[in-house]
DNA sequence: TTATTAAAGTGGTAAAAAGTGGTAAAAAGT
DNA sequence: ACTTTTTACCACTTTTTACCACTTTAATAA
């Protein structure tokens, strides 16, 4: 699948479900559903497309799970999946428990990464982005800002 | 066979029953029943489709029993097995035993892992989730491989 | 053993909650 | 200006919850 371009600002409606923009749905495969989980290490859910999480889960399958580590691993790494579509308007129903771990309310971004969508609640992405950028500021200062008249400018 | 997919939330009733979520329950071949038993790393239950289970005991079954671990590892992994079945209203009652192993209260996680469906008291499932957290990208590394271009983001 | 009692398991249902489908009007894009 | 997309509803269906009443199994005491 090529990789996928956009981000996007949506509202949610009171039953917790909104329209994929579009532009983001044309890019999408449509034809197999979808797969929505809990993100590992951010508030917010991923989308994946049927085809993208079934080869996944087949390297998966594969794993033995009298280890420990590869129970671990496949528990995290599933939590919270649901399966999801379109409905006939071309809305998705973010199923509550969902809903709740990643804390959205009206205001929805639904942002592209390569070959999946993560959808945040507007706050929580922008706060986010805000960290990141900080984060990046200090990491950049600290490997190439020494004041030796060598650092980048 | 493809993998189920879901992580549910359901709330157990006064007898320590609980509706198996319909989009899960789907998903199950219903028509030969399920094997329940304690999970051998967590404090969960694991729910086998007959097929499923048979096709794990028939693995077991070639462990040579006159070693003595072997024998060990055989008690410890049967042990609490039950057969549970969907009563009329599609319902699944927790035996009273493994209920106390799982220490299941009114909350229940029921999710998917790969061709299982792990069963959690809630709080412990979370718990489980967050400690994983903490390690995940070790825990991918090693189990899925790396930069590879087809690990997991 | 058998009678008595407690605990575990079954079946069903009314009411609440969650999810589906649709549409008119507003907003955005061309 | 007109077409497309989105929002904010409403009405309806399905699923789940929280019960109650009953049957079966297990446990205990006479």
């Amino acid at each position: 699948m090529s990789s996928l371009i956009g981000t996007y600002e949506c509202k949610a409606d009171t039953k917790g479900r909104f329209m994929i923009p579009v532009a983001l749905r044309k890019q999408l495969d449509l034809s197999n559903g979808f797969v929505l989980k809990r993100a590992v290490f951010q508030p917010c859910l991923e989308l994946y497309s049927l085809i993208e999480w079934e080869s996944l889960m087949q390297k998966v399958n594969k794993l033995n799970r009298f280890k420990k580590k590869n129970n671990d691993f496949i528990r995290r790494f599933t939590a919270g999946v649901r399966t999801v579509d379109f409905d006939s308007s071309g809305r998705i129903l973010i199923p509550k428990e969902l809903a709740i771990i990643a804390k959205m309310e009206r205001d929805i971004i639904v942002s592209s990464a390569v070959n999946i969508v993560e959808i945040w609640d507007k706050s929580l992405y922008e706060k986010a982005i805000n960290d990141a950028a900080s984060n990046f500021a200090d990491l950049a200062e600290e490997v190439m800002g020494q004041d030796d008249g060598n650092g980048v400018s």
